[in-house]
RNA sequence: GCGGGUGUAGUUCAAUGGUAGAAUUCCAGCCUUCCAAGCUGGCCGCGUGGGUUCGAUUCCCAUCACCCGCUCCA
């Protein structure tokens, strides 16, 4: 099936919003930028993929518990791991041109190119770099001028306030990574569970990142879900690990179906790499926009637990007791982004299929996993006479998963709502039914219809709708 | 944040300085025995706020949102 990708964005968000799986955010308020809400179909949705991802990692992994930690966390937190200080950027704009520079950068590259070599950037203030700028009339890249604005801060931190009054002792970070509340709470973990190395710690929660360029629906927006596991090992053991979740993160995405093709795997190189890692992968998924980072799996070594040792005060070495060894755990962190790839499932079932080419009549169907899906099941009554003794067939599947019940037009019509929202069984109680106690269960994606007895249904559909 | 573009039913598209029309969707009824049938009826709209004007959806300004570039992306 040929798309054109060029559309395909719009077609989905379309699709998101006119079956109730996104909206845009404070709509009736005229909206707020980059906000987005999930509807009735987008939370079943993420939902699925959430408890999908919580089972694979959590509680099929002989390796992982859960956790779910606070979203404001002490300050000091943030100023351990580094955040305080790599998300504050420099920013300035060039009054000719009008395009945007960080600074520190501007001036690195400047001194490169001119041999100078006796001055610290990074211990430079704000004040201090502006007025090495002008002093040294370092020119725009683009426009060749020397004619900037001040410096703005752009801190990628959301700051709030504990407390009633707004003063600065009472300032804090909404959190911009679930880590930081994995890493803090290592030993309480370690202890209550009496794990022994290896081991890791699942977590799925909200973040905030006051991105500067936000966009393409939901892959990058400012408020975002994280489904992140921090996983303990002895050092030197890192690389083994760091492969076997690599390994594992791929299994998952594939098990729910994603496409190999569209997958890719993308190793950063040194210059590339954070402040904390020294190893990282990105799993990246061909987004109708280009390669999109997905889940990044990295090495973050023992920087996070050494910083918040340091910081706090609080050892946060592990003592082996076969060995008689102590030591801070290395670290490997696979961090994935619950909504983008949520889009990417989204983006990997969007199927247009051609019923008619003469009609031009094409049948849209969302290919999801049956795991994923947010209705399993559709009851469809061949005839409003039927509803009543439909509606009771309905009314068990309840109990069991996600059902739905539609008598309404025709049953082409019916088959086909349930196509666009990716439900993978529709059942049709018939005239025969009430005479044989069977009804007919047509798949998705085989088209194949099957007579099924109504006393087993349950148990036929629990099978293949369970992940 | 900068530059450019765009805002009319849920969606796609009209018309107009004198308060908007269609298709489709949706809802109700009739009909209909397995993949968008038909008939009848119905709901729903000029992004927001100012200004000009007797009167603004239309012209002007601002704002908000979206799209495309630039910048940014620990």
């Amino acid at each position: 099936m040929l798309l054109n990708t060029e559309k395909t964005m719009d077609k989905l968000v379309a699709l998101c919003k006119g079956r109730g799986f996104v909206y845009a955010g404070s709509e009736i308020y005229g909206g707020l930028a980059n906000t987005w809400d999930y509807g009735p179909l987008g939370v079943e949705l993420k939902n699925n993929l959430k408890r999908a991802w919580w089972k694979k990692f959590v509680q099929e992994n002989p390796y992982n518990v859960g956790l779910d930690s606070a979203i404001l966390m002490n300050p000091q937190v943030w100023a351990a791991s580094g955040h305080v200080a790599t998300f504050n950027d420099p920013l300035i704009d060039c009054k000719g041109c009008k395009m945007r520079h960080r600074a520190d950068k501007l001036i690195e590259e400047y001194n490169a190119e001119n041999g100078i070599t006796d001055v610290n950037v990074e211990a430079m203030t704000s004040d201090a770099l502006i007025a090495y700028i002008r002093e040294k009339e370092i020119p725009c890249p683009g426009c060749a001028k020397s004619d900037f604005t001040d410096i703005r801060k752009f801190n990628l931190m959301f700051k709030t306030f504990q407390g009633v009054t707004e003063d600065s002792a009472a300032q804090l970070y909404m959190r911009p990574e679930t880590a930081q509340g994995i890493f803090v709470n290592f030993k309480n973990i370690q202890r209550t569970t009496r794990r022994k190395i290896p081991f890791g710690v699942c977590q799925i929660g909200k973040s905030f990142r006051n991105e500067i360029t936000p966009g393409n629906f939901i892959f990058r927006i400012r408020e975002f879900e994280q489904m992140e596991l921090e996983f303990f090992c002895k050092p030197g053991e890192d690389l083994k690990w760091f492969d076997y979740w690599r390994a594992y993160c791929r299994d998952w995405l594939l098990g729910l179906g994603m496409k190999e093709e569209n997958i890719r795997l993308r190793d950063h190189e040194q210059e590339e790499l954070s402040h904390y890692s020294n190893a990282t992968t990105d799993f990246e998924y061909q987004f109708p926009f280009g390669w999109g980072e997905l889940w990044g799996v990295a090495d973050r070594t023992d920087f996070d637990l050494k910083a918040h040792q340091t910081t706090s005060g609080e050892s946060l070495e592990y003592f082996d007791q076969e060995t008689g060894e102590k030591y801070i755990p290395y670290v490997i962190e696979p961090s994935l982004g619950a909504d983008r790839v949520l889009l990417a499932f989204l983006i990997d079932a969007y199927d247009e299929e051609v019923v008619d080419a003469e009609k031009n009549d094409t049948r849209v169907v969302l290919r999801l996993h049956p795991a994923l899906a947010p209705v399993k099941c559709a009851v469809l009554p061949l005839s409003k006479k039927l509803s009543e003794p439909a509606t009771e067939i309905y009314h068990t599947l309840q109990k069991h998963f996600a059902a739905d019940f539609d008598d309404t037009g025709s049953i082409g019509k019916r088959y086909r709502r349930q196509d666009e929202i990716g439900t993978p069984f529709c059942l049709t109680y018939d005239f025969q039914s009430p005479e044989d106690g069977c009804v007919t269960v047509r798949e998705r994606d085989s088209m194949q219809q099957e007579r099924i007895k109504i006393d087993a249904l349950v148990h036929y559909l629990a099978e293949k709708v369970m992940y």
